[in-house]
DNA sequence: ACGCCAAACTTGACGCCGTTAAGATAACGC
DNA sequence: GCGTTATCTTAACGGCGTCAAGTTTGGCGT
C-alpha cells in the first residue's frame, strides 16, 4: 500500500508544497493534533524530512499556510452560501452560519489548524487578510439581519479598528454559538450525544433548524432592545 | 532564578503528583500547548524526566488528570455562581454562564486541556464523571429557566442516555454560546478586538452584560415558541 | 546547444522529546 | 530493625524538528 500524496517523477517532486498541505490535513484528520509531525508529513509526500523547510521554513510555516487556507474555505463557503440564500435578512445569516459548521465538519484538520491555538506564524500577512475577511462576512451579515448600514471595508479592516461598532454584541453572539457549536462537535465535546439514536445528524439539524430560529430571534430582538446600560451589567 | 514548583526536601519529593499538576498548568499558561513537554515539567518539579511515569503512567495520563480537574473547576465555581445568585432563574442561568468564562480565564491551562482536543485517557472513569457533572450542573439550570421539571440524576448521567432529552435545543444553544465565546477568547480569536479602547474587560463586559441579556431571551422566547417540526429544518 | 546558476531535494548530524528497563533510595508496616 | 514496596535516578532507544553541507536538476542567458 502506497499513501503517498501526489507521487514524484524524479529528484524533484513537482509541488511539495500542495502536496504537503494534503497529506497534512489527512494526517490531521487521521490521528488528531496529537500524532501530527511533520515528518510523516514528508514520507507520505515521498520526501525527505528536510525537504519541506524550503517551502515553508518550518513547522509553523505549513500550519500557518493550512490555517489560511481554512479562513479561505470559510470565506468561500459562506459568501456562496449567501449567494443562494438571497436577499432575506434572516436567511442570509443562517445561511453563513450553516456553512460555517459544514466547513468545520468537512475538513476539520484544516478548521482546527485554524482555530486550534497549536502556534502560527504571528506576522503572516496572507493568514491576517484571509482571517478578517472572514470575519468580516460575519460582520457584513450579521449587521444585514439588524437592519442596520454596512460599511466598504467591512472585508479588509476589524470593526473595532474604526472606533467601537456598535452591533459588536450582536456579533460577538452570532459568532459564539456558531464557533462554539462547530468546535464542540468536531472536537467530540457533543460525543456523547451523538451515541443516541439519530446522532449526529440530529445534532446538526438541530442546530440547523431549532438554534438558528433561536439565533434570529434573538438578534431580531435584540435590534429592538433598548441598550441599556451598554456594557455594565453583571 | 530557581522555579521549581515544590521544592523536594531530600531523594523522594513529597507530593510529585501535584508538583507536576502545578508545574503543567504553568508550563501551558506560560509556552502555550505547542510548547508543553512533559520533560520540562518534570524539570521544573525538581525532577527526572522518568519520574512522572509512576504517578500518571504517561503524558496523556497527566493531561487526563489536569482535564479532570478543569471539569471539577466548572462544577465547584458554577455551582457557588448558582447559590451566590439565589433563586430566580434568569439570574441563575447567566450565573453559570459567567462563571464558566470566569474558570476559563482564570485557569486557561486546565480549560485547553480540558477542552483541546489533545488526546486525553479514553476510558478514564474519573474524567467522565467530571465532565457529566459539569454538563449537568448546565443542563439542569437551563432546564429550570425554561421552567421545566429536572431529573434527580442530571448529574450523573446524559440527558441523552435516558432517550432523547426535549430541551436539548436550549442546553445546546446555552453551551455554544459560552464555551465559544470563553474558548474564542483564551484562545486569541479576538485578540485583535483586544486591542482597542476598553481591551478585554470591554468584552467580558458585553458577554456579562448585552450577550447575557440576548441569550435569555433567546431561552425566554424558545418556551414559548412552537416546536414547529422538532429536528428537521434546515 | 551549452554552461551555469538558483531552486529543489538529500544526507547526516544535533539536541530534545516520551518512554522503558534496571538499579538506587527511602518510607513504612510488621 | 528488617524486609517490602513505593518512589525516584540513570542510561538508553527511537523519533522528532531543524540546520549545514552537499547533490541533483530545471531553466535561463548567450
Amino acid at each position: 500500500m502506497d499513501d503517498r500524496v501526489g507521487k514524484r517523477a524524479g529528484y524533484h517532486h513537482g509541488d511539495l508544497r500542495q502536496a504537503m498541505i494534503e497529506a497534512a490535513e489527512v494526517v490531521l484528520a487521521e490521528k488528531g493534533v496529537g500524532g501530527f509531525t511533520l515528518r510523516e508529513c514528508a514520507r507520505r509526500a515521498g520526501v525527505s524530512p528536510a525537504a519541506p523547510a524550503h517551502h515553508f521554513g518550518n513547522l509553523v510555516g505549513l500550519l500557518t499556510a493550512i490555517a489560511t487556507l481554512g479562513f479561505d474555505d470559510l470565506s468561500q463557503e459562506m459568501e456562496a452560501a449567501v449567494a443562494k440564500a438571497g436577499a432575506s435578512g434572516g436567511n442570509r445569516l443562517a445561511a453563513i452560519c450553516e456553512a460555517y459548521l459544514a466547513v468545520a465538519l468537512a475538513r476539520p484538520g484544516r478548521f482546527r489548524v485554524a482555530f486550534g491555538r497549536l502556534g502560527l506564524k504571528n506576522g503572516d500577512e496572507d493568514l491576517r487578510r484571509a482571517a478578517i475577511r472572514a470575519f468580516g462576512i460575519l460582520v457584513r451579515e450579521t449587521k444585514l439581519a439588524l437592519g442596520h448600514e454596512v460599511g466598504s471595508d467591512v472585508l479588509t479592516r476589524l470593526p473595532s479598528s474604526y472606533g467601537g461598532d456598535a452591533d459588536l454584541a450582536e456579533i460577538l453572539f452570532v459568532w459564539s454559538i456558531t464557533h462554539g457549536f462547530s468546535t464542540m462537535l468536531i472536537d467530540g465535546q457533543l460525543a456523547p450525544l451523538e451515541m443516541q439514536p439519530g446522532g449526529r445528524e440530529r445534532l446538526i439539524a438541530l442546530y440547523s433548524g431549532r438554534l438558528m430560529e433561536m439565533l434570529l430571534a434573538a438578534v431580531r430582538a435584540s435590534a429592538a432592545m433598548p441598550l441599556a446600560n451598554p456594557a455594565s451589567h453583571g
